[in-house]
DNA sequence: TTCCAGGGGTAGA
DNA sequence: TCTACCCATGGA
């Protein structure tokens, strides 16, 4: 199957791709020298598609996979891409407010900020939920293996993609912190997949919610295992950014920027007002040009 | 052994 | 609303 999305005129793979940490994560993985993102879409419970994903020129992506689909699935894995790299978000009010700030110019010069999330809600929270008091190689590892011991095998077997709710809803508890080793997060990963499998919690809802970003956050807070970091991060990945994630790094990184200040959550939040609605792109931006400065180019 | 990492839930004040 | 404590896991 070969099919090609149009891409805004600010997109571009890599950066979309890499500034955010979900690129290492499984079934996601990127091909520097190659430029392609190679992921899995799981479409049911027993189908899944490993795609490719490569720019072709500057306006459009190619989207490959060695199955041949019927129109339905061509069009679900279509979607899942928009989705995975927020095709269809705009971006233009923040990178004209980078525009206006010497700091972040160079955010809008790259058409910093469509960072890369999954192909559903559902595993954003899982791998959110994942990301929790625990090292990222832990949260790496926690991923991998979820994705390989119940996701969803493709036609030729491997690799897997993402396990479906009700895939997940139907693995005990402790066999899930055994086997998956995620260690207390197993109650709320189990009771999520339960809540959505059932119908018990709507995920779709939270991809149409139109409310206040105050009441969204709230919502997500009331997700066991989503709290005020969780809940950031989602309301990030479902194209809100007013709000911080605040952890560990964001306190460091507040710590060695402003040793003056004390770096409470309210007073980061505080500080990053000046860009609202958008705080948590123009940090990210900050610790990503950091991460650049003393790493490299994380596309690389 | 102890601490802590891209925190969250709960009880008690 | 705030604080203290507990929660699995694994590396330092």
């Amino acid at each position: 199957m070969r099919t090609t999305l149009d891409t805004p005129a600010d997109f571009e793979l890599g950066s979309a791709v890499c500034s955010h940490g979900f690129f290492v994560l499984s079934p996601n993985r990127w091909d520097s020298a190659g430029r392609a993102l190679t992921t899995v879409i799981t479409l049911d419970d027993d189908t899944a598609v490993r795609v490719t994903v490569r720019a072709v020129g500057q306006t459009a992506l190619r989207i490959a996979s060695p199955a041949s689909l019927p129109a339905n699935q061509r069009a679900a894995v279509r979607r899942a891409v928009i989705r995975m790299l927020r095709l269809d978000e705009d971006l233009g009010s923040f990178h004209a407010l980078c525009e206006r700030h010497p700091s972040h110019q160079a955010a809008a010069r790259m058409r910093f900020g469509r960072l890369l999330r999954s192909a559903t809600l559902f595993e954003d929270c899982v791998k959110v939920i994942c990301t929790c008091n625990v090292a990222w190689r832990q949260t790496v590892g926690m991923i991998e293996r979820i994705v390989a011991t119940w996701g969803v095998p493709t036609p030729d077997g491997l690799p897997r993609g993402f396990p479906t709710p009700a895939l997940l809803a139907a693995v005990p508890s402790d066999e899930l912190k055994r086997v998956a080793r995620v260690g207390y997060r197993a109650d709320f990963i189990h009771r999520l997949a339960t809540e959505v499998a059932t119908g018990g919690l709507d995920l779709a809802a939270f991809e149409s919610f139109a409310g206040d970003s105050d009441e969204l956050h709230h919502r997500l807070c009331r997700i066991r295992g989503i709290g005020p970091y969780a809940a950031a991060n989602l309301a990030m990945l479902l194209g809100r950014y007013d709000r911080l994630a605040v952890d560990t790094e964001l306190v460091r990184f507040f710590r060695e920027r402003h040793p003056r200040l004390n770096p409470t959550p309210a007073r980061i939040q505080a500080y990053y007002r000046r860009w609202h609605p958008y705080e948590f792109l123009a940090y990210w931006y900050e610790l990503w040009q950091g991460y650049v400065a003393r790493h490299g180019p994380a596309d690389t």
